[in-house]
DNA sequence: CGAGATTCATGTGAAGTATACCTTTAGGCTTAA
DNA sequence: AAGCCTAAAGGTATACTTCACATGAATCTCGTA
C-alpha cells in the first residue's frame, strides 16, 4: 500500500517540472566562470601568482575581507585558471584548497599538515604518528620533483586562534629546506583584526602581498545575484522583486553574497515543493527562516554528547528558574548538569572541562557567555541562550530526543 | 567618607592522565620444499 | 625454512582531569576630616 502510494510521489515528482535549470550554480562551493565586481582582486591575485606558471615562487599572499564578499571564490577561479594553464603546458603547479575551520579536518596543528599530505596522495592516520613524522611524508611528497605548491588555507584566523602560529612559521620556513619545490601560501581571513594574534616575523613571511576585499553593495549583489539567477533557474521563473530583495536582505548583513545566494536557492527549492509556478517573495521570508532553523538544528545535531547535554542543562535552568528571574552561572549550571549526567548515561565531567564547553558553545553563537565579577560574591559567567525564540522548542525537543536515545542505549 | 585590603566563586594556564589509535617486533602457527 | 598472522610493546595526539594561581568588583576596614 504504501508502496503505491510512495510510486505515485515519485511519479508526480517526475512531472512537475523543476524550476531550475542548473541548482549547482547557486550552491556555496560553486565557482563561477566570471566573478562580478571583482576584476581588481583578480588580477592582482593573478599578478602575484603567476610567477607559478615560470616555476617560481609566487610571494605568499594574505586576503582580508568579511564573509560572503568572493575571497573563496576569487582565490578559487584565479587558481583554478593557473592550475589549467600549468596543465595544458605542462608545468608543474599544483593548488591545494584546505579549509581550516572545518572541525576534525584542519584545526589543528597535525590534521592541518595530515590533511594537507591526503591531498597529495597519502595515507595518513588521523592519530599515532608524530607530527614531525608527518611533516617528513609531506615534506617528501611534495619534494620529489620539482614542483610549485600553492597552498591556500581559508579562514586562517580560526587555525591560529586555536593552535598558535607554530604551523605557519614550520609551513614558511620549509620553503629552505625544499630542494626541488617551493611552496606558497594564500591566507584567507574574515577577522580584519586577525593580525595581532600572531608574531609579527610570521606575520611579514606570511603576507608579503595582501589584498583586502571591500564587500559588495546592494546594487552589485544584484548584479550577481541576477547572473546567477539566469543560469540556475529556468526563463521566468522568478517574481518581479525577488532578487532585490534578497540582495537587500545580503546587504543588511554588510554585503554577504554568500548568504544572498543561499536565500535564492533556499526560496527556490520552497517554491519548488509547494508547487508554485514562480519564485515569489513570500519564499524568501520562508527561507530566511529556515536557513535560521537549520542552521542552528545543524549546529546542535553535530555536537558531541557532552555539549549536547550542557546546552540541555541551560534550557532546563531556563525553563524552571525563569518565574524567579534568576540569571544562569556556571556554578548552578554545573549542578544541573551533574545531576542530568546519570540520567543520559554520561560521565559526569568536571567543571573546568565544563567552563570549557561554555566557552566554545559562546563561539558557536548558541548561547551567550559573559564573563563578570559579581565582587564579594566572586566572579563567574553569566550565561543566556542565543538561540531566536521561535526555535527554542524544537532545539529541546531535539535535544531531548538525542540523549534519550543514549539513554536507552545503556 | 574614601582609599586600600579582603573575599568569594570561578576563570584560566600548565602539567598530568586516560583513551584510542598507529607502527614495529617477536613469537607461534601453517605451509611448502 | 619461509611466509603469514596475532599479540605485545612502544609511541603519539587528543580530550579530559588535576593542580594552582589569577581575577575583579562588592564589601569590609580603618585612618582621616
Amino acid at each position: 500500500m504504501v508502496s503505491k502510494k510512495l510510486n505515485g510521489f515519485f511519479e508526480k515528482f517526475l512531472q512537475t517540472d523543476s524550476l531550475f535549470a542548473n541548482k549547482k550554480v547557486l550552491q556555496s562551493v560553486y565557482v563561477p566562470n566570471e566573478m562580478e565586481h571583482r576584476d581588481e582582486q583578480i588580477n592582482q591575485i593573478a599578478n602575484i601568482l603567476a610567477p607559478a606558471l615560470k616555476v617560481d615562487k609566487p610571494s605568499n599572499l594574505f586576503i582580508y575581507g568579511k564573509t560572503g564578499t568572493g575571497k573563496t571564490a576569487s582565490v578559487r577561479y584565479t587558481t583554478e585558471q593557473i592550475h589549467k594553464v600549468a596543465k595544458e603546458n605542462n608545468i608543474p603547479v599544483n593548488v591545494i584548497y584546505i579549509n581550516c575551520k572545518l572541525k576534525k579536518i584542519a584545526d589543528t596543528e597535525y590534521r592541518l599538515i595530515a590533511e594537507i599530505a591526503r591531498a597529495l596522495g597519502k595515507e595518513i592516520p588521523p592519530t599515532g604518528l608524530p607530527t614531525d613524522e608527518v611533516y617528513n611524508i609531506f615534506f617528501k611528497a611534495l619534494d620529489f620533483k620539482e614542483q610549485i605548491l600553492i597552498l591556500i588555507l581559508d579562514e586562517i584566523d580560526q587555525l591560529i586562534k586555536r593552535t598558535g602560529d607554530e604551523v605557519i612559521y614550520n609551513l614558511t620556513r620549509i620553503n629552505s629546506e625544499l630542494k626541488n619545490s617551493q611552496i606558497s601560501i594564500i591566507g584567507i581571513s574574515n577577522d580584519l583584526m586577525f593580525s595581532n594574534y600572531i608574531d609579527p616575523r610570521v606575520k611579514s613571511s606570511l603576507s608579503e602581498e595582501e589584498i583586502i576585499f571591500p564587500p559588495y553593495n546592494a546594487l552589485q549583489i544584484q548584479d550577481i545575484l541576477r547572473k546567477r539567477a539566469s543560469l540556475a533557474f529556468k526563463k521566468d521563473a522568478v517574481d518581479e522583486g525577488v532578487i532585490p530583495k534578497c540582495a537587500a536582505f545580503a546587504a543588511r548583513e554588510h554585503g554577504d553574497a554568500r548568504r544572498a545566494l543561499e536565500l535564492l536557492r533556499v526560496a527556490g527549492e520552497l517554491a519548488e515543493r509547494s508547487e508554485s509556478k514562480i519564485v515569489q517573495i513570500k519564499h524568501i521570508d520562508e527561507a530566511e527562516e529556515k536557513i535560521e532553523k537549520d542552521r542552528i538544528i545543524d549546529v546542535v545535531h553535530t555536537q558531541p554528547k557532552q555539549f549536547q547535554l550542557v546546552l540541555y542543562s541551560i534550557f532546563l535552568i531556563r525553563n524552571d528558574e525563569q518565574n524567579k528571574k534568576k540569571q544562569i552561572f556556571t556554578g548552578d549550571l554545573y549542578d544541573i548538569y551533574k545531576d542530568l549526567c546519570p540520567k543520559a548515561g554520561l560521565r559526569p565531567i568536571t567543571q573546568r572541562r565544563l567552563s570549557d564547553i561554555v566557552a566554545e558553545l559562546d563561539m558557536l553563537g548558541l548561547i551567550t557567555a559573559k564573563v563578570i565579577s559579581k565582587g564579594r560574591f566572586g566572579r563567574t559567567r553569566e550565561i543566556n541562550l542565543g538561540i531566536p525564540s521561535h526555535l527554542l522548542n524544537k532545539v529541546e525537543t531535539l535535544l531531548a530526543k538525542e540523549l534519550e536515545f543514549n539513554d536507552k542505549k545503556n
